[in-house]
DNA sequence: GCCAACGTTGGC
DNA sequence: GCCAACGTTGGC
């Protein structure tokens, strides 16, 4: 398969999702998100895990999505923020991501930040993605990987509904309805970047950071770099947001 | 529970 | 299209 697309992992959410999009995209989805994109409450499980450890929980994250057409299973993954911007409400549901990289909940004895070296998992970081809080939308394999724009959660994890769907390429047969493996998030556009920041011109800074000290200096980007959905430390965000303001480096 | 084989991700 | 990194699977 291609990539991954979106995964994640739900499982908790209260209601069953009713959006069928097409099939995936590789890391979002696209899927009109309508009726089921309303319900915003989370599920018991990120409820829990914010009271945990809430405090020491991400509340900025990247999200990797290809531009690019790729048939995955015979379906088309591409999916770029232009796509995202073209859906209703500007709203897609970030499906397909099938990653457990974490298997325990993000709460069970440390948090996000401390664990992240040992860890991360693209399907519990999804289920810790709490209303309203902002990702970078990353475009991955393509010509010219980078960050282009800026989404916000609009909906906590819920099942991913293509889990149960044959065709689909991210169908899981060992998921059962009644206790749903792989989460869903729900996406809106922000804003695009003020210009595109390259994966090279980060990785330039992440190297000069490591040995620096600056604040790319763990970025999961390059550090978990299978990770199709991440965390950022605020000073991670707040350094890259920076960047737009700059001549490309 | 180890670890080799295999599959996937994703930059280049 | 190649292939490195790394996650997953399954034999033992």
């Amino acid at each position: 398969m291609p990539k991954p697309r979106k995964r994640l992992a739900g499982a908790a959410g209260p209601t069953g999702p009713d959006n069928k999009g097409p099939a995936g995209k590789r890391t979002k989805t696209k899927n009109p998100v309508g009726t089921s994109a309303t319900l915003g409450n989370s599920s018991p499980e990120k409820t829990s895990a914010s009271k945990n450890c809430g405090k020491n929980l991400s509340s900025y994250w990247l999200m990797k999505s290809e531009p690019e057409s790729r048939l995955e299973k015979g379906v088309d993954v591409k999916f770029s923020i232009e796509d995202l911007k073209a859906q209703p409400k500007q709203t897609a549901c970030w499906d397909g991501v099938r990653n457990y990289q974490f298997t325990n909940g993000l709460c069970s004895g440390q948090c996000l930040h401390t664990s992240l070296g040992v860890l991360a998992k693209a399907r519990n970081f999804l289920r810790a993605m709490q209303l309203g809080q902002e990702a970078f939308f990353y475009h991955s394999n393509c010509k010219e990987p980078g960050i282009a724009g800026l989404v916000k959660i609009v909906k906590e994890a819920y099942p991913d509904h293509t889990q149960f769907e044959k065709n689909n390429p991210h169908y899981d047969p060992s998921s059962k309805e009644d206790n749903p493996k792989w989460s869903m998030v729900d996406v809106q556009f922000v804003r695009m970047m003020k210009r595109y920041i390259t994966l090279a011109e980060l990785k330039t800074h992440y190297q000069a950071h490591k040995t620096t000290g600056g604040p790319l200096k763990n970025m999961a980007l390059f550090t978990r770099q299978r990770l199709s959905v991440q965390p950022l430390t605020r000073e991670e965000f707040d350094f890259i947001l920076s960047l737009e303001e700059k001549e490309p480096s």
